[in-house]
DNA sequence: CTGGATCAGATTGTCGACAATTGTCCTTGC
DNA sequence: GCAAGGACAATTGTCGACAATCTGATCCAG
């Protein structure tokens, strides 16, 4: 639920377009409607207690995000997300998001870097306690990546990683009921990334942030492999 | 004009949401209607002679993509470039791409290394005929990446750079008239990538990558730095 | 003369109905 | 019995009209 900080529109938003866009977009994404799924627009429509016209700019919309896949004239369905299709875009972030950490050291206030220490203290105690390990998986690893990224002070980064990639990262976590494989080493290396900001180190951030993403990615080729078909557990990142 | 293969939709898309979509992308990016233009629905609609409603939804998918800037019950203006926006796209290019070369010389047919050769050839000797100079800085110096962003073989990775990033690099050309200034220099490093591809050296591919486009960065970072107000004049990437 | 509130005009957001295209099912011929 | 063709139904694409909201210009008060 921590998720509010990830959504893109303002949470109220004043054109019907928009809160339809939002609560399909969430539907989609925590998995109310599943991969697969056809959507006729008059179903949809009275779900939402809208007419069509807000309806479909809402559907173009999540078309354009990879959520939704449509064909013209024919309909309209919940994109499903291969393994494949999460491995590329772990490539992806890993090229973004290394670039991220990078300008993070270079760019992010000390007030930010504080912010950022404070965050991996709560995940520490958190993770002792073995409390609630949902919290960590979910929007706890996702908080700390989605704060370097803005620490970036790179609009045009944010925009692409929050708005059009993380959607379908957290689909596929909600989607697989994903469970952390790693966490403790996972969190060795966020404090190792942030040592490496507070150093004002860019090329260390960029390094160690994008073997992160790496190894995460190696674990999920891992498991696409034949052969390894073990239960659904995921990488911390 | 050879920008054919740049095109989004299929050009002669059935429905006319995407007809006009596309039509007034080009009259974007071609610099027909200029940055902070605002554009009234009704006038649109007439121009493109549509009703609203494919309108909305052409305008809604520009505004995705960052071309239109929209303010709710306000209206629609042109997206305006400044210079400090291109230089946020440069970091990202560089990581984008640099991860694209990265895959490429892992990835790339035999067939696809070879098309790179050829395209280099042809640009090589229309350079030696100073003959038709601006074909290499805008379609011509665009192929050569795009070919090579292809060439990742990552769907995720092209949808992002040629479907996101580059209609506002296109944008950003046409709009200033941009002029090359070091063809020379430029061809000599996209050589220099295609032989790290031809010998799959993906680390080597991707940091030599990443250094062309942060050259290019760099040299729009002295032009927004005050003192130098030269004439348009810019990087060939 | 300046500042703020009010009102008119225009523009955007929303809705319901009509037209066009697609997929399906039935019929018919071989 | 099977395949090809056609007609029907359902869904999507498109349109025009109505309602809600913002801009700006005018008018009034201080």
């Amino acid at each position: 639920m921590p998720d509010s900080a990830l959504k893109t529109p303002a949470p109220d938003s004043r054109t019907l377009a928009d809160q339809v866009f939002t609560r399909l977009q969430d539907d989609i994404v925590l998995g109310v409607l599943k991969p697969g799924t056809k959507l006729g627009e008059a179903e949809l429509a009275a779900r939402y207690g809208v007419s069509r016209g807000p309806l479909r700019e809402a559907i173009r919309r999540l078309e354009s995000r990879k959520l939704l896949e449509r064909i013209p004239h024919v309909g309209t369905r919940v994109a499903s997300l291969e393994l494949a299709d999460l491995i590329e875009i772990y490539r992806v972030r890993e090229a973004l998001e290394g670039m991220a950490a990078r300008l993070a050291a270079e760019q992010m206030t000390a007030a930010e870097v504080a912010g950022l220490w404070e965050l991996l203290a709560l995940h520490e105690q958190q993770q002792d306690l073995q409390d609630d390990v949902a919290y960590f998986q979910h929007a706890g690893d996702l908080d700390f990546h989605y704060r370097i990224i803005q620490g970036s002070h790179n609009r045009t980064l944010i925009d692409l990683l929050i708005g059009e990639i993380y959607h379908r990262v957290r689909m596929y976590r909600y989607q697989f009921s994903m469970t952390a494989n790693r966490p403790r080493k996972a969190l060795t290396e966020h404090r190792r990334i942030a040592e490496a900001i507070e150093a004002r180190d860019g090329e260390m951030a960029e390094l160690l942030m994008r073997r992160h993403i790496s190894r995460a990615r190696e674990y999920l080729e891992a498991r696409q492999a034949p052969g390894s078909s073990d239960t659904n557990r995921s990488p911390t990142t």
